[in-house]
DNA sequence: CTCTGGAATTGATTCAGATCAATTTTTTTG
DNA sequence: CAAAAAAATTGATCTGAATCAATTCCAGAG
């Protein structure tokens, strides 16, 4: 049972060339959890003692400070979650909690650390895992510092487009209140901004959006390797 | 001259515990440059051939989108820039320029890549520093999606404060108006920005700044070391 | 030392986005 | 299925911050 979920996740980059002994010595002392919707996994500032992989359901991080919050990332299965505070042993930054249920495989972060000491391809996972992710902040506050929020929109659903096989419609991945904080804006003017792309071709219904011709969108929204990906 | 150069920077968290064979063959290839002032070192987008190390002088890290142009970092001596680029051997997301006359060191980034593979104190180093800049790229987002720009002011003053040994008054390290943009702000409400604090007992002198009592800026800007480190 | 051009400041105005308030729509649940 | 709760939308208003414009300040060049 438990065995059948772990390997699940061996086929993930941050695992896939490290070698059975190492596979081994991280996954023993894992857990496997089942979590209901709208739990708090972790919560920022707590001592990072294990590694987080979400196996089904999703997970927001999201950070508050003085009673505001904003929603950092949105993680989908299967993928791993808060690795560089595990990796150096430092608290969290942000916090957890799961959207839907969730099943979650949690690896006691001292594991993380002893099996990067002793198996190389290992390490070399978790640097680019690592350097990834911090390019992928890079382009995150590229894009909140030089675009306004319905820059940020447009060029949100021409990378959905995208991942969804540039069909002309697609669902958006989740609420658009969460949405709206993820861009940093309100719920209230992700639907004018929404509306503001109407001229471009952009149709929204409930959580089902059409972009007719790429073309307009994209003449409007710039989209930009170095930031877009 | 060159090894002389060469050796001021093996003292670097990122080199300080490696083999000397690993420090020589890391350094072989190594290219030392003095370049005058508002220089682009690089350009984003541009291949990452080199990994950077200031020596002295400093480098301004800056994005550019649409003529729309931001500050993200400032390099001081000694450390390294653009880590996460060389390693993965992805393209540059910032471009840099010299801000006063600056000397800096470029190491092949194919021997960097090399000497990970090769040498475990580097690996473990890279992955450090790679870890360590994530979580400031995070502490950044959290600032800049979570707090005013005075508040942000309000808060570096209070970093910047500590980090001169918490004298009442320090020198600020640049121009305001590169201030202004790493704040993501403009120069003229940077100045306003100043003026709002006069209340909580900041006083501006060029590049001089006064704080008389911590406690009344703190109650104001509430730092928190999940932001502020 | 004066001249000059960039930086900084200050004021007036505009604009993007937040907040407040009121519905409408959708989802959840009993 | 109906009731209740949550999410989304729309309109009105307010506010933080950008822009435009005009000095003032200051550092570097001659």
């Amino acid at each position: 049972m438990i065995a059948e979920r772990i390997a699940e996740i061996r086929k993930l980059a941050l695992f896939a060339d490290i070698s059975d002994d190492a596979f081994k010595s991280l996954t023993r002392g894992a857990y496997i959890q089942n979590f209901p919707p709208h739990t708090e996994l972790i919560t920022q500032g707590e001592a990072a003692d294990f590694l987080h992989i979400v196996i089904s359901g999703s997970v927001e991080l999201f950070s508050t400070w003085n009673d505001r919050e904003t929603t950092m990332a949105t993680v989908w299965p299967v993928s791993s979650f808060i690795l560089a505070a595990a990796i150096i042993d430092q608290p969290y930054l942000m916090s957890a909690r799961t959207s839907g249920k969730c099943r979650i495989i949690m690896l006691p972060s001292q594991d993380v650390r002893a099996v990067f000491d002793t198996d190389t391809e290992f390490a070399r996972a978790i640097v680019a895992e690592l350097a990834d992710h911090y390019r992928a902040g890079i382009r995150n506050t590229k894009n909140l510092k030089l675009r306004t929020s319905t820059e940020r929109l447009a060029n949100y659903l021409i990378r959905c487009r995208r991942t969804k096989g540039d069909h002309p419609s697609f669902e958006l991945r989740y609420e658009k209140r969460r949405l709206a904080s993820y861009l940093g804006m309100t719920p209230e003017n992700l639907s004018r901004a929404f509306n503001a792309l109407k001229p471009y071709g952009v149709r929204v219904e409930g959580q089902r959006v059409h972009i007719q011709t790429l073309d307009d969108l994209a003449a409007f929204a710039k989209p930009d390797r170095l930031i877009d990906g």
